[in-house]
DNA sequence: TAAATAACACAACAGTTGTTATGTTTTTGA
DNA sequence: TCAAAAACATAACAACTGTTGTGTTATTTA
């Protein structure tokens, strides 16, 4: 096991604890407990708690990245931009999780402004991905001609963040079936008439 | 000026430090400073942090929720339901403050069940409200028969979260226009044909 | 005015935090 | 095989946390 390994392990003990805790009640110690090593192992794969925390919300964010390319190639048309969605919603108990942390992250970041320029980068980099896809259905005719891609891009990633919202806040309120008929009602707008 | 309103002023000055330094960085300290006294008052209005915690996230549910009430003396029909979505979106600068610590508060329940069961209720409250405004708008005919209107309330909940999420987090995304555009078009949705 | 109570200041407390230094063990590489 | 380096453990640090107790000042009340 190498260098980088292990150091996704850490990582993935920091995960568990965040979404189980919160990130505030996170220390050093308590990743260390979790990962069942002494605060050493931590120290030693990360300068400190700031690196810890900048590369944890990276993690979460490429995971999530990395299935959304896998799946760009598995369709096509309306149909891949809905799937794409789809698997940024929490559908399942475990995506919760990693909306959890998602959401400690962006609570913490209140007032950091260091956090708060990482989530723009992402959420920027996210909104490329989408405006280049709108842009194909657009090419394709499969989307009305007329609409700001920037502005639709938003749209849609600000729908996704408020369903996921209330779903890690109150899970009873969205079943995964309405999470993702609210999700295709809000597409089936694009489509052109 | 009695008890009540020295009370509202320590709660006050704990907003300013959350929205200016970030939920966990908010120490007692912090808060007296804020308020130019000693720690001795905020202990005296307040058993304990929690208490104060509780009951910042209270107030800043009634402001909302009070400005909500007003607004709906004032407007009848869609326009209504439109103007009340209207005032919970950070349009100006000041709303983004309150937007700032209502996401801190989110991201510090994580873990803590206690805050995210307070969450709950106040959505739950909010929910409430606009199931009785949808089925008002239902008895006059004016928007869709067929709507669950428990799921329909839910999907406007999320879609003000969603959007207000992005603008404090981002708020070059999204003008106060595009805000209101944005609901405006949801709610259109639900219009009779 | 005198006593009582509310409002506030201040200091000390035990606990927790991130960080650092200094060890010890294990693995690597020549 | 044996030194060098990586991996890990442990302990101590200064800083900060919420809470509590004990004063001091101001306001009310009788």
């Amino acid at each position: 096991m190498g260098f980088d390994d292990r150091r996704a392990e850490v990582v993935q003990a920091a995960w568990r604890v965040i979404a189980r805790e919160g990130l505030d009640r996170t220390s050093m110690r308590a990743i260390a407990q979790e990962l069942g090593s002494s605060t050493g192992v931590v120290t030693h794969y990360f300068r400190n708690k700031e690196e810890l925390t900048l590369f944890a919300l990276e993690q979460v964010f490429e995971s999530v990245m990395a299935e959304m390319r896998a799946c760009a190639q598995k369709w096509q048309g309306l149909e891949r931009l809905e799937q794409m969605l789809f698997l940024a919603l929490p559908l399942a108990m475990s995506d919760r999780d990693d909306w959890k942390v998602w959401l400690a992250f962006l609570g913490y970041s209140i007032g950091r402004d260091r956090l708060i320029q990482e989530h723009c980068k992402r959420y920027g980099l996210l909104r490329e991905i989408l405006v280049e896809m709108l842009a194909e259905l657009q090419a394709e005719k499969l989307i009305r001609p007329e609409l700001d891609l920037m502005f639709e891009a938003n749209a849609l990633i600000a729908l996704v963040d408020g369903i996921s919202l209330n779903v890690v806040i109150n899970p009873e309120q969205f079943s995964a079936s309405q999470q993702q008929l609210l999700v295709q009602r809000h597409v089936e707008q694009l489509r052109v008439a």
